[in-house]
DNA sequence: CAATTAATTAAGGAGTTGCTTACATGCAGA
DNA sequence: TCTGCATGTAAGCAACTCCTTAATTAATTG
């Protein structure tokens, strides 16, 4: 009965998989069932069942059952903590301004100069 | 001689941990040595000095050594990959590029529609 | 009902993490 | 040089991670 870790650091050590990661980018693509998402990975069912379990206890899927398929769903609100603490810590909202900025200018530059 | 894990999955491994955070937040304020930094946390100096070499590791801090004090200051540039995955995930990069997209035809004028 | 398919749970093992206490190192000043 | 302060390394331990294979649950189909 101990008090597990704090949602943030569950959602990073979540991320700190590339094979988790990889299940979330592929996530993007659509809710997915837990064999199409096992396929590409040289690693047993099961493991990928344990990947995904962790995923779902930082809330960055969502699993539902329709007949023998469990279809995986990304969650993408516990990615906005996270989000929010790297920003804070890099002090670089600009970066993306700074970038806009940039291609404006490469745009620009075809017609100014 | 393994190989071990990939920068992005030890970025977010040092994220993954209250006190690593916690002293990354301290850091902000400015290079610190580690008895400064040490001293809010019910914990030994020893497990303090770990936590630094995983920041290490993760390049997250830099140590320099004057005299006998190490003092570490932050590096935010591994960050910057970390949130390149985190804003890519949760969508936003593409309300972003959408953003852009919609400027620079604003700005030529002269693009199809 | 039996066989097949999809996925999970169970058990176990090698390696890692996060702490501890004890010891070592390295610099500074009396 | 001896003393003390700042820090790191070593060794040990309980808990956790990431994988495995074998057994289990549950729904579909013959």
């Amino acid at each position: 009965m101990q008090n597990g870790p704090d949602e943030l650091s569950l959602v990073f050590q979540a991320l700190a998989d590339p094979t988790r990661r990889e299940i979330l980018s592929r996530l993007r693509g659509g809710p997915t069932t837990v064999g199409e998402l096992a396929e590409p990975f040289a690693m047993s069912r099961p493991a990928i069942s344990q990947h995904l379990k962790v995923l779902e206890r930082a809330g960055l899927i969502e699993r539902t059952a329709t007949a023998q398929w469990r279809t995986c769903t990304l969650r993408t609100e516990p990615l906005d903590e996270a989000s929010a603490w790297v920003e804070r810590h890099r002090g670089e909202w600009n970066a993306r301004f700074d970038l806009l900025d940039e291609r404006l200018r490469e745009l620009k530059g075809q017609t100014d100069a």
